[in-house]
DNA sequence: TGCCCCCTGCAG
DNA sequence: CTGCAGGGGGCA
């Protein structure tokens, strides 16, 4: 479920607790598909925590651990004394519960007596260990585009990406990580009405002027998520709550009915590529400008 | 490119 | 009961 920005957020939040630990046991209450492979880590000190696309690299000398949350996946970390509760991922009543709790599929202890738990309801979160040498060619086999947070990630680049995706919607590329890594359901919807884009326009048509708009719009869409600290990461308590705290925080997303921000229009909900997809039909229009 | 699947939980 | 969930891979 994360996007982007609750994985850049969770890596940024945990890297300085994680950096230098030395991974001492593990626990696996659950089935986690990879999870056995931490056993190869035991005893390895923890040299680094990073994001690509929506993957977390827990790095080791020799080797990644590549770690990938998708809909409902968590990660918590729990200092020694118990006092550091750092949280982050799918927001949801058991990032707050008493761990290990129903939904904890690995317990990663460290020597230093703290610990990690990862979390996921429905067991779609994965794990595997490549080489630490072997991360290029992971990027090259995801051929993942320019992250959206790079200064590579420019309105030329996108053009280009988006003209080799002539049939289908501007919705679905931005959903495609080879096009946009990170970006999900989330940011492509508000990244879309930042730009007055409708979601269902050929990738194609967009003209430069749009494009320049959209990516803009990514740009805003980003930097908001993760001055949050990842998009509605407040609201961990039940679903309804959830989606209410993400109608305060989203422009379209989760707002169906609800007025448009901008013009009053309520919002409306469709579904492009298997996605619910939201947006203001007056702000966003179907066809091309001219 | 579109469909189906993976899995679980919650709300209408 | 059905639909829905911030993801992605495999399939024809």
């Amino acid at each position: 479920m994360p996007e982007l920005p609750e994985v850049e957020s969770l890596v940024r939040l945990l890297r300085p607790h994680l950096v230098n630990q030395i991974i001492a046991a593990y626990e696996m209450p659950k089935p986690l598909h990879g999870g056995y492979q931490i056993a190869d880590l035991m005893g390895q000190r923890i040299t680094g925590l990073e994001r690509c696309a929506k993957l977390i690299f827990l790095r080791t000398p020799g080797a990644a651990a590549v770690l990938h949350l998708m809909l409902n996946g968590q990660l918590i970390y729990i200092s020694a004394d118990g006092r550091t509760r750092l949280a982050g991922g799918h927001p949801g009543p058991d990032m707050i519960a008493e761990l290990p709790c129903s939904t904890t599929r690995l317990i990663i202890r460290f020597a230093s007596g703290s610990r990690l738990y990862l979390n996921d309801s429905r067991n779609f979160a994965h794990m595997e260990l490549i080489p630490a040498d072997s991360i290029p060619d992971l990027r090259k086999r995801k051929r993942y585009g320019p992250d959206p947070l790079s200064p590579d990630f420019t309105a030329d680049y996108l053009q280009i990406a988006l003209s080799r995706r002539s049939r289908t919607t501007i919705k679905e590329a931005l959903l495609d990580q080879t096009v946009a890594p990170g970006i999900g359901n989330i940011c492509a919807d508000e990244s879309l009405f930042l730009a007055g884009i409708h979601p269902a326009r050929s990738s194609a048509d967009l003209d430069d002027v749009e494009i320049g708009r959209l990516v803009k719009g990514i740009a805003d869409t980003l930097e908001a998520g993760i001055r949050r600290g990842g998009s509605a990461n407040e609201a961990r308590g039940s679903v309804k709550e959830t989606r209410r705290a993400q109608q305060q925080v989203f422009k379209v997303y989760a707002r169906k009915g609800l007025s448009c921000l901008r013009c009053g229009t309520p919002i409306e909900r469709i579904v492009i590529g298997g996605r619910g997809t939201h947006y203001c039909p007056k702000c966003q229009r179907r066809t091309a400008p001219n």
